[in-house]
DNA sequence: CTCAAGTATGACATCGATGTCTATACGTCC
DNA sequence: GGACGTATAGACATCGATGTCATACTTGAG
């Protein structure tokens, strides 16, 4: 009786080509559809090929070929916020055209973490590196990015490299979301916004509050909460401002987790508060909820289009494309100051 | 000049090694703090490495290693999907904690998409494939499990092979579902329900009957609606059915998109019908949603855990993991029939 | 009938790392 | 001082495929 645990071995084209008889280069070309196979050569090898059960190990092909994959490595955030999966199904439908492959992983907003995995995503030869990154230096990648591994940059501009990018009007976004709430009255707006070393929700921060300048209105400056990073935290913030005496007649949440949080602290309320949130989310229509909308998938699949024409040779200045956003009004946005 | 399109290769460790002054071998072992090295060479290899940007060619390492990846594959139905992505996240951090990366696909539910992303994974040679089928048979698999590639099936059972599975309780699920609107009141209960050929719909759609059967109820029948695949069409459903005469007094809609379709479909009614879905959602507390709830994040962990155990050698009979269910009661489904 | 061109095939080097085996230098112990 | 153990380092084969070049055998044109 043999041995349990022996691991079966996978079949080598060695094998395949010693039972069809034939060299091992004209089982290779014989696979491969390559010219110059007789008919009945290429049938005797696929034959055998099939009886062994034979599967091309490509980690073999690719250090023939050119020691480089035909992986695009994606470092996110957090695979469980809509944003990024919707992100990362952009970026894989447009990688698939192509015949890549895209790895995934989770710096779960942890700067040591996401150079880890860059390094791991490195070590692999992926074709191309994208990035939402978590880390605020990303001058550790430049020597990379010399080196013939492309990188771009999602949601979050590069810092200390020059690096394609695909970022959110993050500033127009938000300034029209101020204007929005302008335009229905309300002046004590107050502004939730996550953390503010991050840039985007820096440009929105900027961007409301520009808004409020324009418009000569400084009635929002007690109500401005920044560094809030969880839903929990938001709902919890929203509770205060709403004790507040006078309370904000308006709110501006600046992502959709600050939006959730928001919504969870308003719940029961007779008197809610006008609300816009920045990101649009499921189920947002059936809430009344008015958002800053953007494409999330198209975010993703411009990053990936960018890679993919760095993979085939595009060289050039670093690129940017800006993601335009656009108000959708569905109630809350439009309710009028108490 | 030089020509602008050279391709910069990475260094290798043989210029490594010529650099420092010493051999391939030396190098290697100086970078993999293997022993026998004396302090000064190391440092001299070290400080060789980084001065040419010296990266481990990880491809060349997994060929000579033994020609297995230390990558895992999962082939899931659209990550747009919160359920997908919720399992996808806990697959990756368990992964994580073996140092093992995650490479995802979509299938976008079509069988014959799913069939030639295996294939990839496989010639990438991946050390486990986690599937979430779309495809009806997975016989296509079976001579590949025997070849040392541990395969788990998550959410939906095997069918035509032997491999671990992680399921949720469904029928459980489904059961509790019916007994609660029971419970409230109601017997004209509609279901809707998706593809009824998927096995996770099926047993909800069984689990559901049950539980009219043993309550010796009958008058759910002339509402059930099965292959309802996307939010339009179950938005579309949930009007017709309640425009009904008599119209339906309750709903039991059987996974997240529905659902949604389904909230959407009694939108602006003044007197809405009681209604649960399979499937707990992101805000399904700020709109009073009562849900089937199970941990999809867990089902991915335990997919991964089972995955793990057989890349760690662990043999013997497929195993099935049962994820459990509970109703989380938050107003919609405690509503009295009107 | 001869020679050039074309077809089918195989031998061998190669991609970039690691495993095995061997060789040298240097102490140490008796 | 000779034998021996140990620390260090290198030579070489190897993982499984593909690219290059060489070779034997057909054809077809002149």
């Amino acid at each position: 009786m043999p041995a349990d645990d022996v691991t079966v071995r996978r079949p080598t084209l060695t094998q395949v080509a010693a039972l069809a008889g034939v060299s091992l280069k004209t089982a290779s070309r014989a696979l491969n559809q390559e010219p110059n196979v007789a008919p009945s050569t290429g049938r005797r090898v696929r034959d055998a090929a099939d009886l062994l059960g034979y599967r091309l190990n490509g980690i073999a092909r690719e250090l023939r070929r050119g020691a480089t994959s035909a992986l695009v490595g994606l470092v996110s955030g957090d695979l469980t916020n809509p944003f990024y999966s919707a992100v990362a199904s952009g970026i894989e439908r447009e990688l698939r055209q192509h015949g890549l492959l895209l790895i995934t992983a989770n710096n779960d907003e942890d700067a040591m973490l996401e150079r880890s995995l860059v390094d791991a995503f490195l070590e692999r030869r992926v074709r191309a590196l994208l990035v939402i990154p978590s880390a605020d230096d990303h001058e550790y990648l430049a020597i990379e990015g010399n080196r013939g591994v492309p990188f771009v940059f999602l949601d979050r501009p590069p810092d200390g490299l020059a690096a394609d990018a695909v970022l959110i009007d993050n500033a127009g976004g938000a300034r029209s979301a101020g204007e929005h709430l302008l335009a229905a009255g309300h002046r004590r707006i107050a502004l939730v916004a996550d953390l503010a070393r991050m840039a985007p929700q820096r440009a929105r921060i900027d961007g409301f509050v520009g808004a409020m300048r324009a418009a000569g209105n400084d009635a929002w400056e007690p109500y401005l909460r920044t560094d809030v990073h969880d839903v929990r935290h938001a709902e919890r913030t929203v509770r205060e401002l709403l004790a507040l005496d006078p309370a904000p007649t308006a709110i501006f949440t600046t992502n959709n987790r600050l939006t959730t949080g928001a919504l969870r602290g308003m719940r029961g309320r007779t008197d809610p508060p006008a609300l816009v949130g920045f990101d649009d989310f499921d189920l947002a229509d059936v809430l009344g909820t008015t958002v800053v909308a953007h494409d999330m998938t198209a975010l993703g699949r411009e990053a990936a289009r960018l890679a993919y024409e760095r993979i085939s040779g595009h060289s050039g200045p670093a690129r940017t494309i800006v993601i335009s956003t656009s108000i959708i009004a569905r109630g809350s946005g439009e309710r009028p100051p108490r």
